[in-house]
DNA sequence: AAATTGTGTTCCAAATAGTGGAATTATTGG
DNA sequence: CCAATAATTCCACTATTTGGAACACAATTT
């Protein structure tokens, strides 16, 4: 069941992490907590992680005196609520996200449709922002949340950002997997079509990461590429078609552009 | 804009904490990262924690390393993406908040005003939850934040349900501040407002945590008071008078118990 | 250009905090 | 109620963190 989620493309290679000390190790902790769609019982935990019991036991004590877990009274670990006022923090602070929110609005505004912004980490785009004009329900449940970068836009559009070596790497480590019948679940395929982006500028996603939905996304990133994003606008196919979201594709170009040059003094100049 | 959040009502005092070791003091360092509105510079950091310039650094770069932060390219530091990741898993795994929300949605639908679900920690109220008809602006961009317990009417009503020593406990650390002409600003006053809300069960915010706005709240507790809450209904001054807030007292009381008694297979009867 | 100051980063012996096996105490369920 | 399972506590051992001081790097100033 925890598959369903994915998130993690679960560490392929345990923790081929630097080493972050004992840090590196109550983090572990938490994110197998958080890879659980229920809470986690102590021997759960205890199975997943090699730790010997009582080295888990005063890691979680830890983790729950700091309120990063909560301890129900079943005995039960769920993440901690200390969790949500720091990521409020990172959120309301963060300023990419906040440079780029007004272009947010205007790519919304000539497009009627959902614009998303998503930044990339590891093999996943986090999403950081959406601006939609009807808000059916709880948006901001999608703030945080993880998605897969090989069948996304932003995620595509992401990974055209990235010199050949970075791309390489992160492909390596990508767990591919089918949603739909459109999703591209080969490394190969995946490379061609991020030559296409790099050629036009341009990331689609045709129904590849859930049936129904479309999108055109293009990459934003710093010179560096130590920050790379993706901005897209995003609808259901029987509202959107192709040829829509293709005459858009230039308007989502320019407003990442547009972010970029914002960002200009922050990150330093775009290219 | 973000106003109103102020959240802080600052670490009134450095960490009275018990024991928690290498992570506790990890997480002390996230809190001032997160304590601050802009991005810090290690000095400014070095200045707040009392830990010699080797061992700050090494945090620093663990908690990079990690996610938990990160380190811009003026060397200023900012809380990590990672934390988003992990508070969204929080937000939608939360029991409280997924059984408890239908009944905000009904308590906003007899009221056709906004409703709000936030839940005590330390000396604050965070946000888990809101329900509004028009979503003017950026509402997620409150899920998380914190605000004070003694200025708010989920606050106040989440302190009725304290028992006596508790409650004395946490005036104790209430650091009072001034936010308008309205607002509690003596221990004294506050126990005598809990008297009351004890007696009819129900808190008002008549303007004291921002003039203009007010609010009725009911508390949801389980049995054991490990986890206390507040739920309320909320209005602009002009449009929603007293008598109005009055007439919805009981059904704010009646979600929240709604809320509990769904709440108690999880968290042990009410009272 | 050389010197200065203010930052950020690295090193390593000493001290401290984390480890983990085994014993103890709760909880569950038959 | 007792047996079985799960959670928690304990403590000698050791690996990790510590923190002072030395090292780099920029941006100023002389």
């Amino acid at each position: 069941m925890d598959k369903a989620q994915t998130s993690d493309s679960v560490t392929p290679q345990a923790r081929a992490h630097a080493d972050t000390g004992t840090l590196g190790k109550a983090i572990t902790v938490l994110d197998i907590v958080a890879s659980a769609e229920e809470p986690m019982r102590f021997t759960e935990i205890l199975d997943r992680c090699d730790q010997p019991r009582g080295t888990l036991h005063r890691q979680l004590s830890n983790l729950v005196e700091e309120g990063l877990l909560t301890l129900n009274r079943d005995h039960s670990y769920s993440l901690g609520l200390r969790l949500l006022k720091f990521a409020a923090k990172a959120w309301a602070g963060n300023k990419f996200r906040t440079i780029a929110e007004p272009h947010l609005r205007t790519l919304h505004e000539q497009t009627g449709e959902t614009v998303h912004l998503s930044v990339l980490r590891g093999t996943e785009m986090i999403y950081l922002d959406k601006v939609e004009s009807r808000q059916a329900v709880r948006m901001y449940s999608q703030i945080g949340n993880a998605s897969p970068v090989f069948c996304t836009g932003v995620g595509k559009a992401a990974m055209s950002a990235l010199n050949d070596e970075a791309l390489e790497t992160l492909i390596g480590q990508i767990a591919f997997r089918r949603f739909t019948e459109h999703t591209i679940v080969t490394a190969q395929d995946l490379k061609a079509e991020i030559a296409d982006i790099r050629a036009t500028g341009n990331a689609y996603d045709r129904e590849e990461h859930e049936i129904g939905i479309r999108c055109v996304a293009a990459p934003v990133y710093s010179a560096d590429r130590s920050f790379v994003a993706g901005l897209s606008v995003t609808g259901p196919a029987y509202r959107v078609s192709m040829e829509a979201l293709q005459s858009w594709a230039g308007l989502v170009r320019e407003a990442a552009n547009a972010i970029m040059d914002d960002m200009a003094p922050r990150l330093g100049p775009r290219t």
